[in-house]
DNA sequence: CGACATGGTCTCAGATAGAGACCAAATCAG
DNA sequence: CTGATTTGGTCTCTATCTGAGACCATGTCG
């Protein structure tokens, strides 16, 4: 059985529990972090801890509000820890979990894939936008 | 190196790209594929072919809108292919393509992750509950 | 004295998602 | 013959979400 079946078979196991969000891992769980910025934070967060500007600096086009936002759901769903120094002005230091760690093993795979598919993915686009 | 610091390792090279968009695969491909729908719709298709009519049941809570815009942008990306068979009423099949195939093996590894670790991330948003 | 850094929050406008009406043509039930 | 149903969508309207940027308190540096 190849990934493909398996994949299937697993989707239609998830039928019964018609994807009730508090049972179905994957509605509970990827609709959070398979947003635009959680796992682009997640990397960051990979290479080591980093503070809230550090993070803001790394990852450019995010906004303050959805830098906050996302780093407290993520720390909510125990993947990032957040560490307040109280300082002035305050330091704020953002790391992994080791549950946030072992969540690096299945991203890894899919940045592999990204990676290794990306210029495929992109001949498609242009097949189809030189058709139209 | 584990994955954790492979990771962060692969984090600072993209860097040097500041993340355009047309070299960058993880703002390239993640942003697309890493919506509400993309990767349910993937797995759903896992199991074979379907019509739009039975994707629209498999995944009760899509809008018929967002299932058609997700479908063409998977279409786009060349990991879904539509075949039209022009009948009264028209019957048009979606299905993976090699490449989606392909993309079936990292979309497990996640989906391996989340239902083996789910019970700890429900078990963390739990013990914030209480603290607030 | 005045500018700057920190880690946010707040407001407002613009983009995006969802709900549900609507469509055309054929087919099937009554 | 009539009227409901099926198919694969599109369209509109509203609700929600996102991003930009102002603002804050306080201490430090020039």
């Amino acid at each position: 059985m190849d990934a493909t079946e398996a994949l299937g078979a697993r989707f239609e196991t998830w039928q019964q529990f018609e994807f009730d969000e508090s049972r179905c891992a994957v509605r509970g769980l990827l609709d959070r972090i398979g947003d635009r910025w959680s796992m682009l934070l997640l990397c960051a967060l990979a290479a080591g801890p980093r503070r809230f500007s550090a993070l803001a600096r790394l990852v450019p086009d995010i906004s303050k509000r959805m830098l906050t936002q996302t780093l407290r759901i993520l720390e909510a769903d125990g993947l990032v820890h957040r560490e307040v120094r109280p300082t002035v002005p305050p330091s704020v230091t953002y790391s992994l979990t080791p549950l946030g760690r072992s969540f690096t093993v299945p991203l890894l795979g899919l940045i592999d894939w990204a990676e290794a598919h990306f210029a495929q993915v992109v001949e498609a686009r242009e097949r189809r936008a030189a058709a139209a």
